[in-house]
RNA sequence: GGGGCUGUGGCUCAGAUGGAUAGAGCAAGCGCCUCCUAAGCGCUAGGUCGGCGGUUCGAAUCCGCCCAGUCCCGCCA
């Protein structure tokens, strides 16, 4: 809908300039103007406005009052009612006949209503969460989690393609110290009485982890490790296992895992890895060079000659090393490397999702696709943590909760599901997670009964779904009433409604498709969460407005319009919960 | 010292890219079931949008400075 005006807008502008009726402004600026297009607060200016006459007044050098008559004059637009108010908005209001067209696509559309297509189609490939497997994944994994998966669908039902993608962090010394970790758990639980090293995860998953593996010995599916590597790769399965789990269980679906370790791996043919070969091909292309301080910066007196990659081209605000002067490469190769492979893939636009920690990585990344490819678009998307609180009993204040795996002080998102205390189930976790904007940080009060503070919001949802279903299915079962899916108008072109309540819901009900572009464009899943509380919050006040069982004998052109109003609000939230938040729909509570 | 993000009713947060009278949810108070689910609806109260200045017809939104919180500034991964 606002695409439809603001190309009927941006026309109208064209035409009048072409006219020469628009004053200064010539037909070439004409082009390049967008217009904007809202819904208003206050519903009696009208379903949609225009402000962009306001800001044309510059350009022309005429009232921006008469430049929005002007337009009006030049909008060809049947059953929406233009006019101009206050200052020089447009105003538009869809007559009767255009609404009920628009709700005969909803209920036609059913299940696909929602769906546009782009105008430019983008094969995206969409990177998040990327956690090391050492540990479980923590409430701030699932927070991009949550956003990944809603951002891959909002992409999905714009008209794009997307590919999500976990990149396994599974190289480095933190794998050898994991194995080092469970290797030391495997001999507290055998009696042994030694300590777990400083450096060592604390966390006490691995205790099951290790008391696992020693219920598989014992039941002679493996033999007890003998060396580092062998508790390193047991404790590597479990831990990817279990986050795999977790994800799945937070219905976060990915396309591919892209493992860390094959970057590292030589090819059988070459002999090279897949780092070496992208430290070739920067070198090839003249990013890189050797040197005891990056370019700029006097090196410090025991510096060692290192390889350096000119990231400072790419934004960045200085060289990074790629290769350590003992020869050993550095974890930005590995980057490197991993981002030459999404280019080499053929995506048109990369997605990172990342965490606050993460900012000063950006330039470093532009770099690592920049330098393979001046086409594909890197876009990284830079997300806050999740803050975890409890109140002191004794001074009342709230203190921060520090989540670090390696002391083993954390709420992991199976407790955020799950636990007895604390757990608010798949649903409320991730509207909670979805319901702020990724630039704020979430705070999270243990203590306080935020079970029910963010189970309220889903439910107030759920009901209204559920409200919907309860409703048709005794109109079906009781009152033998055939629903159907052809909406009518009244001999004077009237759909036959009779309170505000009504148009309210339908009008938004109606925006689905604005609203998923907006939220898509912006990346911003909350959105959606407002969305759907908004029209939960119209249908129970239409709900108790607009009663239909009594009208079924008395008025059955009205009982039956307001009846596809119940129809079509079932579907949209059905497709909202469903296809973009992956929250369950429940047909009756 | 430099940079990212944040600062909006008592609490948690929205605010559609500068628009018409700043919004929800919790918490508080009052009212509404003879009527499709009261897990709901209506009303009341609560705000100098961190501060100061600027840009213009118009600013919570853009710019500058300041204050506060938070995260980052490795030849770690």
């Amino acid at each position: 809908m606002i695409r439809f005006l603001a190309t009927a807008v941006s026309k109208a502008i064209q035409r009048a300039a072409e006219a020469g009726q628009l004053g200064s402004l010539t037909p070439d600026q004409s082009v390049q103007i967008t217009p904007v297009i809202q819904i208003p607060n206050d519903t009696r200016y009208g379903d949609y406005a225009c402000p962009t006459a306001l800001s044309l007044k510059k350009l022309s050098g005429m009232a921006p009052a008469q430049i929005a008559q002007t337009l009006c004059r030049h909008l060809h637009l049947p059953n929406i009612e233009t006019s101009v108010a206050g200052a020089g908005f447009i105003n538009f209001r869809l007559r009767d006949p255009f609404l009920a067209e628009r709700l005969q696509e909803l209920l036609s559309l059913g299940p696909q209503f929602g769906k546009t297509s782009a105008p430019q189609p983008e094969r995206i490939l969409l990177e998040f969460v990327s956690a090391n497997p050492t540990g479980p994944l923590h409430v701030g994994h699932g927070r991009w989690a949550a956003v990944g998966s809603t951002v891959a669908d909002l992409l999905r039902w714009t008209g794009h393609q997307v590919d999500c993608e976990f990149y396994i962090n599974d190289a480095g010394n933190q794998m050898q110290i994991l194995g080092r970790s469970l290797a030391v758990r495997v001999k507290q639980l055998q009696g042994e009485d030694i300590p777990l090293p400083e450096e060592a995860y604390h966390g006490t998953y691995l205790i099951d982890v290790a008391q696992r593996l020693l219920d598989q010995v014992k039941a002679g599916i493996r033999p007890l490790p003998t060396t580092l590597e062998e508790y390193t790769d047991f404790a590597y399965a479990e831990m990817l296992a279990g986050q795999k789990r977790t994800l799945q269980q937070l219905r976060t679906a990915f396309d591919h895992w892209f493992s860390e370790r094959r970057l590292h791996t030589p090819d059988p043919e070459t002999g090279l890895s897949a780092i070496q070969h992208s430290l070739q091909e920067l070198q090839e292309r003249g990013f890189l060079y050797r040197a005891k301080a990056p370019r700029g910066e006097e090196p410090k007196p025991d510096a060692e000659e290192a390889l350096y990659f000119k990231t400072q081209e790419f934004g960045d605000d200085k060289d990074r090393v790629v290769q350590k002067a003992d020869g050993s490469v550095t974890y930005l190769a590995a980057d490197i490397a991993y981002h030459r492979d999404k280019v080499r893939r053929g995506y048109q636009r990369l997605i990172n999702i990342l965490g606050s920690d993460h900012h000063g990585y950006i330039g470093r990344l532009q770099a690592a696709v920049g330098a393979f490819s001046l086409d594909v678009k890197l876009e990284i998307l830079i997300g806050q943590f999740v803050k975890l609180f409890k109140t002191d009993p004794e001074t009342g204040e709230k203190v921060e909760v520090r989540m670090s795996k390696r002391s083993g002080n954390f709420v992991s998102l199976n407790d955020l599901i799950e636990d007895p205390e604390i757990g608010v189930g798949v649903d409320a976790a991730r509207w909670f997670l979805l319901s702020t904007s990724m630039d704020s940080p979430i705070n999270f009060d243990l203590d306080l009964a935020v079970k029910q503070t963010f189970d309220n919001p889903v439910v107030y949802v759920h009901y209204s779904h559920a409200r919907c279903c309860t409703l048709l299915r005794r109109l079906q079962e009781e009152e033998k009433v055939e629903l159907t899916e052809k909406v009518s108008l009244d001999e004077t072109a009237k759909l036959p409604y009779t309170e505000p309540e009504e148009r309210t819901l339908l009008l938004r009900l109606l925006a689905l498709p604005d609203e998923l572009i907006a939220a898509a464009e912006e990346r911003a899943p909350q959105k959606i969460i407002r969305y759907t509380e908004a029209i939960a919050a119209d249908f129970n006040k239409f709900y108790d407005n607009c009663r239909i069982l009594p009208l079924l004998q008395e008025d059955p052109a009205l009982a039956r319009a307001r009846i596809q109003l119940v129809q079509a609000t079932r579907q949209v939230l059905f497709n909202l919960l469903t296809g973009i938040l992956r929250l369950s729909a429940p047909e009756s509570m």
